[in-house]
DNA sequence: GCTTGCTCCTCTAGTGGCTAGAGGATGTAG
DNA sequence: CTACATCCTCTAGCCACTAGAGGAGCAAGC
């Protein structure tokens, strides 16, 4: 289980370097230990776990949404009715943003097909998203 | 077609009022027409573009792409080619925003099952999104 | 052993996408 | 005709990074 360089974590996550440290600077990953020369040295947990974030900062989650979620990972056993409420509220958003997708990804497969037909497809990416029936709202 | 004011078209569209000039200031959308009074005057039309840029939004999409989507949306006779790579672009990065989605959906699916059963359920959120084998560019 | 060059460190400042607030005009209900 | 909401513009702040300055550490080649 060997531990990594700053510049390692950052490429076998994809977080960048500065980054990386801006989480540690706001508490959102713990502060990594450090080698004599000062440099932070990170396990494959940590990998993880930055890994984690990026792939849900991509989805649109918030860092606080993170955090909640980093916290729901960590103490699953204290108070299992409250980790129960967290996971629904976040599966609930989950699947609201699957919906969404999954019309604009229709949308688009439209569009590639009519366009590989040869004739012009009327463009309604707009209408697809448009929908204000799915209301809701802020993720926490 | 009744035309309505900002703080409609905010309620409507679910885009707070500031945020709607701001996107008319960065020229995301056009400068609507304005009644004497110097107040601006939104079409049905337009509300139904600020709704699509919120779910946009929400989804995680930047600015920029959703500017390439309403361009799409706007001229998708001329040239079908370039249209369909755009859109080719972005199906791609919907599957696989789908993708993360339901694998995190299924696992907080599970921490809800297994949690109702009594049992403390061992979170593995984490793992379900740490997958780096999802790699990928950024969505222009 | 010393230079070249990469990576690391900290710190400050800038960017994108909003969001809040000041200060003032205009519209609407009682 | 007053009270209050809504609108206007403008400036400043916030979140989540991102870039850059200035300097130290290490590894590889000469």
């Amino acid at each position: 289980m060997r531990e990594v360089s700053i510049g390692e974590a950052a490429r076998a996550s994809g977080v960048k370097v500065p980054t990386i440290r801006y989480y540690e600077q706001i508490g959102l990953l713990p502060a990594p230990v450090r080698r004599d020369n000062n440099r932070r040295l990170y396990t494959a947990a940590y990998l993880k776990r930055l890994a984690f974030i990026r792939h849900a900062r991509e989805l649109g989650f918030e860092i606080d949404a993170i955090r909640t979620l980093l916290e729901l990972q960590d103490h699953p056993q204290q108070s299992c009715a409250a980790a129960d409420a967290t996971a629904r509220v976040h599966l609930a958003e989950v699947e609201r943003r699957i919906g969404s997708l999954q019309a604009l990804r229709d949308e688009l497969q439209r569009m590639i097909d009519g366009c590989s037909h040869g004739k012009v497809a009327e463009c309604r990416v707009i209408e697809t998203l448009a929908d204000t029936s799915h209301r809701h709202g802020r993720l926490v």
